[in-house]
RNA sequence: GCCCGGAUGGCGGAAUCGGUAGACGCGGGGGCCUCAAAAGCCCUUGCCCUUCAGGGCGUGCGGGUUCGAGUCCCGCUCCGGGCACCA
């Protein structure tokens, strides 16, 4: 055993007491020595040419944050386990790694210490990257990606360009929060829950601007159907699905009684055509258009007072909902117009309301109210005295107010006797058939806005030419890069914009002076293709090689948590099949991640551990006490990878643990067998066979438990195994000492499977014990003998009225006929039953017998 | 409010198809080794009664199905997460 000095190194801060222990061999020189060899033997560096089946591990590339954090390690240990288990099992897999490197934090500490955003940035990919090598994960770095990087800037350009040219980018007016203390546009994230900056708690305001969008919806169909064919969480696919938000319903004209312009009609979206007859009113937003024509003289004030607010009001306001308001602040949310609106069914005039509840962004902006049929226009009608007919029976006993469940029309003139479903289809064919509306179908997914007024991120390539327009910059100029010496502090406009000379040049069309956009990308633009230009990354004259990124994709395993469940997952998504639509990514399949895995998180007291709470517990401390192969091995065994992990005082205490399981496999795999000297040879004695029986039933259960990512159970068996083989080595030591070819396979066997979850000490095992060059991770994994699996006896437990009261261990094979014959003679059990025979017997031969008296 | 998860010893968790509840580990107790300690090794550890035999109870709560329920069904409670006027 080596004397190890171990303490050397390490805040104190991370150790826990246990952690100065001596361990049986030197962690961190193997652990160090053994990083060292994997990239200069270049093991995970996968050639294009590589004829093993392919397979594409991904964990979602990070924000460069500094050093790594726990919900890293974790994410990385499961990564990297699989990436070395498939390797093991003969695939080519693909393995890269990179960094999500724009965004907004590296520009708020540049604001705070003047630090150049590039430098800042890469100062903390290095750190991170530093860290994720001493985990021991492995990676083809020759591909690594930073979305900074000129050269995937450029091809982030070439695809915004080609996405412009097809019709898929464009540009509108939109809204966005504007911070007047800070003058400077908002992140929503830097918009807190009452609608102040969180920077200056200054009430944010919206204003329009000019901006840049991405057609997502015109993929809102196949993005939604796509989902069904995913091995994902089911839960991550409903939250898309309620993302997307498609509705199914009818689109309808409602006439303007008495209208100022002749033939006027407001138009409205309602998923339920069938509840017509039941419209007592009708409500249009705020923002809508018609709202000032609708409006007459005398209610112009009201109205008015109504739109201020609503403009004014914080999103939490608005969105507190007509239920939850308070009559009083509810009656300036909504204001009668004075106008009114024909019933297309009834042929009745119903007045015009404007009201906050009903949004410019969905739909129409306008809606026909059935307080009847829909809590919303119930409550509204309640506090506002508006009649309420219903066109649906509700349920016997019904005494709730709106009713938006099946039953039977009623009220409702040719609809009458229907149920919703058939009256939904007749009165929408009604409505084609007299002109006066159409089935239609919308969603709530709106275009994605990708303009972003920052500085770190991937600029706009065009150019705004007063004669020509948008002109796009031609590709011979890209990248466009940011200049570096640009003044970030936030003075009212964005950094480009301010910039001297950035914003000025000649229009590539015209040759007039022009103004280049100024605005830079949103960073999900960056990170929804990142994984297509890691099968190719090194392609200069196009993002990446179709037929290499088909050879690879979809990812065959996506790792990450699930804050990105609908964002980036969406995004990513839709640019796989937009990037294919727009010639850039033929043959290759429209779903980029064909499984997703979703870890839990690493909470502490009760919240989640971050940065910014302040609660981070650093790996780097368990690097240099407990070791990398430790700490891998607590995330693993903490607990299901689905489920989040609790950060404790015992935390170092269970990681400890780990250190002395790996400890302890040492001993049995490099000390036992240089120390002892009682090998036996031959493996045929019971107690043998009962080893090898350990080791094949080991290896079953973690190949089992990795496909199924039950690594916690998978750990569990390893320990259980390493104890098997202790006691196999004490108890034989009586009896003539243990067979070393048992011993010997038994020993490997934990070793193989134990790699992909201990990489470093299972190599430096193994090299040891099968000489120099020897690499466990180049083993092949592991195959078991299904015969040695199954066991030949089994323990039958004898229940007597469902309770358990005797054990015999009874052959495998046993007949029901002896297994009850057998039962009824064990005396505990004769003497249960008292002479008497049971009334009925449950046999399930071998594993149980139950006596029924 | 709606939609998902979850609840098992002092703690993290296991129990794959309805069939031995508590694998494995942490923590605790006892012992061996040692001048002593650390490390290591061995035994023990759900709760209660009890004699090392043996018995009773026990998977958030209340019912049900079943020879048999942590597991299935019905009704709750609590905790966590997501969404929240989407017509």
């Amino acid at each position: 055993m080596l004397p190890v000095p171990v303490g050397a190194g390490g805040p104190v801060s991370a150790r826990k007491r246990g952690s100065l222990m001596a361990r049986a061999y030197d962690v961190q020189e193997v652990e160090r020595r053994w990083q060292g060899r994997w990239a200069e033997e270049r093991t995970y560096e996968l050639e294009p040419e590589d004829p093993r089946p392919p397979y594409y591990v991904l964990c979602m590339y990070p924000y460069p944050s500094g050093p790594a954090h726990q919900g890293h390690v974790r994410n990385y240990t499961f990564g990297d386990l699989l990436v070395r288990f498939r390797s093991m099992q003969g695939h080519a897999v693909l393995s890269p790694f990179g960094f999500d490197s724009f965004g907004l934090p590296a520009e708020n500490a540049a604001i705070r210490t003047g630090e150049h955003p590039r430098s800042f940035t890469e100062a903390r990919i290095a750190e991170l990257k530093a860290s994720v090598i001493a985990l021991g994960a492995v990676y083809d770095w020759r591909r690594e990606i930073r979305s900074h990087d000129p050269e995937y800037i450029k091809w982030n350009q070439v695809i915004f360009l080609r996405f412009l040219e097809h019709g898929l980018a464009y540009r509108a007016l939109a809204p966005v929060n504007w911070c007047p203390g800070c003058k400077t546009v908002l992140a929503n994230e830097q918009v807190l829950a009452d609608g102040t900056c969180e920077r200056s708690g200054d009430l944010v305001a919206k204003r329009n601007l000019e901006q840049w969008f991405f057609r997502i919806t015109e993929y809102a169909d196949e993005l939604l159907e796509g989902l069904d064919s995913l091995e994902w969480p089911e839960r991550v696919k409903t939250m898309q699905r309620n993302w997307i938000g498609r509705s199914e319903g009818a689109e309808i004209e409602l006439p303007v009684v008495e209208a100022k312009e002749p033939g006027a009609s407001l138009r409205v979206f309602t998923t339920r055509p069938d509840t017509t007859f039941g419209m007592t009113y009708a409500v249009v937003a705020p923002e809508h258009p018609l709202v000032g024509s609708l409006t007459t003289d005398e209610q112009r004030d009201a109205v008015e007072e109504v739109r201020a607010l609503a403009s004014a009001a914080s999103d939490m306001e608005r969105q507190a909902g007509i239920g939850g308001s308070s009559p009083a602040s509810l009656a300036k949310r909504g204001a009668f117009t004075g106008s009114y609106v024909t019933n297309p069914f009834t042929g009745a005039p119903v007045p015009v309301y404007v009201a906050d509840y009903v949004l410019m962004g969905y739909g129409t902006g306008a809606i026909m109210a059935v307080p009847a049929e829909d809590e919303r226009d119930f409550a509204f009608a309640s506090s506002y005295g508006l009649p309420v007919v219903r066109t649906t029976r509700p349920p016997e006993g019904f005494d709730g107010g709106a009713w938006t469940g099946d039953g039977v029309k009623i009220n409702s003139g040719f609809l009458d006797g229907l149920d919703v479903a058939s009256a939904k289809a007749r009165a929408t064919a009604w409505l084609e058939q007299q002109g006066s509306g159409r089935a239609s179908v919308k969603y709530r997914l709106r275009d994605w806005l990708v303009s972003r007024q920052r500085y770190w991120g991937c600029p706009i390539p065009v150019v705004h030419c007063g004669s020509c327009g948008v002109v796009p910059l031609p590709e011979d100029e890209l990248p466009l890069l940011a200049p570096d010496d640009v003044e970030l502090a936030p003075v009212g406009e964005s950094p480009l914009a301010r910039h001297p000379t950035f914003a000025k040049v000649d229009c590539p069309s015209c040759g007039r002076s022009a103004r280049r956009d100024t605005d830079t990308m949103d960073t999900f633009v960056d990170s929804s293709w990142y994984f297509l230009r890691f099968c190719d990354p090194w392609s200069t004259d196009r993002p990446f090689d179709p037929a290499e990124a088909a050879r690879f994709m979809p990812v065959d395993q996506y790792i990450g948590g699930i804050e990105h469940a609908i964002l980036h997952l969406l995004y990513a998504r839709f640019f796989t099949k937009a990037l294919a639509d727009v010639g850039l990514a033929p043959g290759i399949e429209r779903e980029p991640f064909r499984r997703l895995f979703t870890q839990g998180m690493i909470r502490m007291d009760g919240t989640k551990m971050s940065k910014s709470k302040g609660n981070l517990v650093a790996p780097s401390g368990y690097f240099d006490t407990a070791g990398a192969d430790a700490l891998r091995l607590f995330h693993l065994f903490a607990g299901p990878p689905t489920e989040d992990i609790d950060w404790t005082e015992q935390t170092g205490e269970v990681i400890d643990g780990c250190g002395r399981f790996l400890d302890r496999v040492w001993r049995l795999a490099v000390d036992a067998p240089a120390e002892r000297d009682d090998w036996r040879e031959g493996d045929d004695r019971g107690e043998d066979l009962a080893l090898l029986r350990s080791a094949h039933r080991l290896v079953a259960k973690v190949t089992d438990d990795f496909e199924k990512w039950s690594f916690n159970t998978a750990v569990a068996a390893c320990m259980e195994h390493a104890n098997v083989l202790q006691r196999y080595l004490r108890e034989s030591a009586a009896s003539g000492g243990p067979s070393k070819a048992a011993y010997d396979r038994a020993v490997d066997m934990l070793l193989l499977v134990l790699a992909p979850m201990a990489p470093h000490m299972t190599a430096e095992a193994w090299e040891i014990r099968h000489g120099s060059g020897a690499r466990v991770h180049s083993e092949p994994w592991p195959a078991f003998d299904r015969e040695m699996v199954a066991e030949a006896t089994v323990t039958m437990i004898v229940q007597i009225d469902g309770k358990v009261r005797e054990r015999i261990e009874v052959d495998a094979g046993i007949t029901e006929d002896d297994a009850v014959a057998l039962a009824l003679a064990a005396p505990k059990v004769a003497e249960a039953l008292g002479g008497i025979a049971p009334s009925r017997v449950v046999s399930r031969p071998p594993r149980l017998v139950n006596l029924v008296k």
